[in-house]
DNA sequence: TCACTGAGAAAACGGTGTTAACTCTAGTAA
DNA sequence: TTACTAGAGTTAACACCGTTTTCTCAGTGA
């Protein structure tokens, strides 16, 4: 019942887009009254919580591939691709997971359960870039994985999230967002390189022809 | 008259924080009837519109000390550096200007002023890196200004907005966010360089206190 | 004096999240 | 069988939001 409230909300969410989940019309489209969903949430953002938890956990699941890769270094660059193309593809569930500040009175167990190496993909970068400093992949003086894993994650995260708010203002002249994205990943991995890579990758000149932000 | 209103609304979006910001609020506090500012704007997002708008207006004159520096990299590190302390410092401004998409049915005018190079920022940053690449600073791919421009605003952007966001999530153990700005700029910075430079900044190992993210 | 204009107010409309009170059904213990 | 209880679901309301319609009323030019 749960699960059926949140894959209503789910579709509304994805089909109608960021301000369009709103708990009547996710009564409605199950044919209940609003306040039946309080009996199953303690409020709206229990709900939104509960459904931030379940994409944590799919992209977790995302990773998994790029875990095949042998070289540390490869492996963070899948994570970071995967975690950049899911960010252009789910905008709304992106803007929901990390462009929405957590009100002060924020529920603990939410965030515990994004401690967990197991659910959360933050551990998991983390060990990878610690792999990255053990195999002497990164300048001598990085030493900190949390400094660099907070980086990675900045420096995509950027891309995703600027084109996102500001995507569709054509006045910028936007070159292509995933080009810009692995271009990001690249510089910064080239600038924390011990032994420098020999180019960056290319960015295609044409602007990009629209923003991919649902309403 | 609208200045009045906007006063009381950029009072009342600096101390209550972003969400506090309603039509009837900002009519309370300047005791007039909630009707009467639709005298004035056509709607809400117009009156935030027109507060927008002087934000960049004040992001803009923020900049020009950083043209003082003789050596344009110089001048781009001031400029970032300005922008993520802005950032920092205002984050409900922050939020509001580049974290929240704009409507569909946005108004060109808008759209207009921000591409007037006297205005906004992104024209200047562009001639400031186009002013690097003739000087032959960055590496020889390097040629397109806008991927350089893109690259670094996501890259301050990225930390800026993460921290907004996420922040105040103590489990990802935070370094000090000024600290992992500026390492991000002379990350992106050492990446471009057509020679490279001899070391990173260092990063405060101590995690951060408390986010600066009010309500 | 009179019509007109425009600032501001009052009140309402439809929407939101939320809550209290109620019905009704299913299950269980005596 | 009967009485009781727990809980799912509904109804109706509350307070708040953005917005619109209608009104008052003071000022102004002819």
């Amino acid at each position: 019942m749960r699960g059926k409230i949140l894959d209503a909300a789910r579709n509304l969410f994805a089909s109608e887009g960021y301000d369009a989940v709103t708990l009547r019309k996710v009564a409605d489209s199950i044919e209940y009254c609003p306040a039946t969903i309080y009996k199953y949430f303690k409020d709206k953002e229990e709900m939104v919580r509960a459904l931030v938890e379940d994409d944590i956990a799919m992209t977790m699941e995302a990773f998994l591939p790029s875990l095949e890769h042998q070289a540390p270094l490869d492996r963070l660059r899948g994570i970071c691709t995967t975690f950049l193309n899911m960010g252009l593809e789910q905008p709304n569930h992106y803007r929901l997971m990390y462009m929405t500040p957590l009100l002060p009175g924020h529920d603990p167990v939410f965030v515990d359960k994004r401690s967990d190496p197991q659910t959360d993909s933050y551990g998991l970068v983390l060990s990878i870039v610690q792999q990255c400093i053990d195999e002497k992949v990164f300048r001598p003086e990085l030493t900190d994985a949390h400094v660099i894993s907070q980086t990675f994650w900045a420096g995509v995260h950027g891309v995703i999230s600027l084109h996102i708010a500001c995507g569709n203002i054509p006045v910028y002249e936007w070159r292509p967002v995933r080009d810009r994205g692995v271009f990001m990943l690249e510089l910064m991995i080239s600038g924390m390189l011990r032994t420098p890579s020999a180019a960056l990758p290319a960015v295609s000149a044409t602007p990009e022809s629209a923003a991919t932000t649902p309403a």
